[in-house]
DNA sequence: AACAGAACGGAACGATCCGTTCCACTGCTA
DNA sequence: TAGCAGTGGAACGGATCGTTCCGTTCTGTT
């Protein structure tokens, strides 16, 4: 196993550097379905000891804060990505739902918002998201494919109802995360059956939930 | 210990009386949102202490035994009830669903499965409760109203995410449930607009799931 | 070949939380 | 008025978890 030359690192600095990423990975695992899990069952989930983890994330609240800054840059790509797609706005936003569902960034971002303090640069992600979400969703409107009596906020919601599907074994839960997202999309595709009963949620419904959960 | 006269009891039978419910309605709210909640924060809830708690119920295991056989037993009337309706199969089964959502007791129920040693008596009601369910939705099959790539399985999933929506604030919650509910309602009702990819839920993943959460 | 230090695994520690017990008190009931 | 069912809440002991610490392993350099 040796690797004198070094395009690519070799031994520990690659261990270290996988370990970056490992570590993220287990984390978005573990917190996504359970926001209180404890720092060594991401220790565990990622197969490293937990000064492994402490020595790139000075504390818990550290490596969340990190977790949702990348879950939001994961959820901007994806809705940059549809913004910038040439297939019809109906079909690119259904791209862009499935990839934020596989990825898990929005979902986990949610789940951990009032968890911790955010900080000025999460709040500037968040709002990011939320502008480009509002652009992607006028589009799609624009298009008449939307039923009109929803929501960005009711869309948000439901979907983050979608990735708390999870069952044990395998990628079952995938799987169905899928199914039930082209189930849901069906539902928001005109034309409407008939009209929903109650007001849509509203934006600041969501955005309340990102105080954090200490304070009044 | 004789109590021949007095219809409504008074003084201090009367609070116990009344804080039996209390409590149990307490629970279950404070369960559904948190199934992990401390016994403090449902005497919290019901405006008790902790020692009126104890007195009916021995120990935390019994108090979610209680409530989950609580919920079944709801869930299960709620199911007779639609099997014995004259509604037409598909409007009962709306119905139905909607007072489940409004319960909470099979939420409930999924919710906390796992997390104690179910009883025989428990597992007695759990299975009448699944054959009702399988019962009312041959029914609504037959009838030709339910699209016929879903299972069970599907609709039980699909219900309990439904039923974990919830924001901060007053009736907020309910009222989105209701709204999902029907959106969710309308996706499954024909005619289909195509089918859903991936397979359907298994009856098995359910009932995995009540395998107690410290057992292999 | 030997060393300095980066990176790591996991035991140990202290704080916090939570289920349960205990006891002093209240106000019916007889 | 005596007795006791019913109650509130403080207190206890065990478990959990975030964080620190230390001994070990491996790398790159002299």
């Amino acid at each position: 196993m040796s690797e004198p030359e070094t395009g690519p690192l070799s031994g520990r600095r690659a261990q270290a550097a996988r370990n970056d990423t490992r570590i993220l990975d287990a984390a978005r695992e573990v917190f996504l379905a359970d926001p209180d899990a404890p720092v060594s069952a991401v220790a565990a989930r990622a197969g490293v000891g937990i000064s492994a983890l402490y020595r790139r994330h000075p504390s818990k609240q550290d490596l969340l804060r990190a977790l949702a800054a990348d879950g939001l840059a994961r959820y901007i790509a994806d809705l940059e990505d549809a913004l910038s797609a040439e297939a019809p706005p109906w079909d690119a936003y259904v791209t862009c739902l499935h990839r934020v569902v596989e990825g898990g960034g929005q979902a986990l971002a949610q789940r951990l918002a009032g968890t911790f303090a955010p900080t000025p640069e999460l709040s500037r992600m968040a709002e990011r998201a939320t502008q480009l979400a509002d652009t992607l969703l006028d589009r799609v409107r624009r298009s008449g494919d939307l039923r009109d009596d929803v929501s960005g906020a009711d869309i948000v919601l439901l979907l983050e109802t979608v990735m708390l599907v999870d069952l044990p074994g395998a990628d079952r839960g995938a799987a169905l995360r899928h199914r039930y997202l082209t189930l849901l999309l069906q539902a928001l595709h005109n034309p409407v059956e008939a009209p929903l009963p109650g007001a849509p949620a509203r934006q600041e419904d969501l955005v309340a939930r990102w105080r954090s959960r200490s304070d009044g």
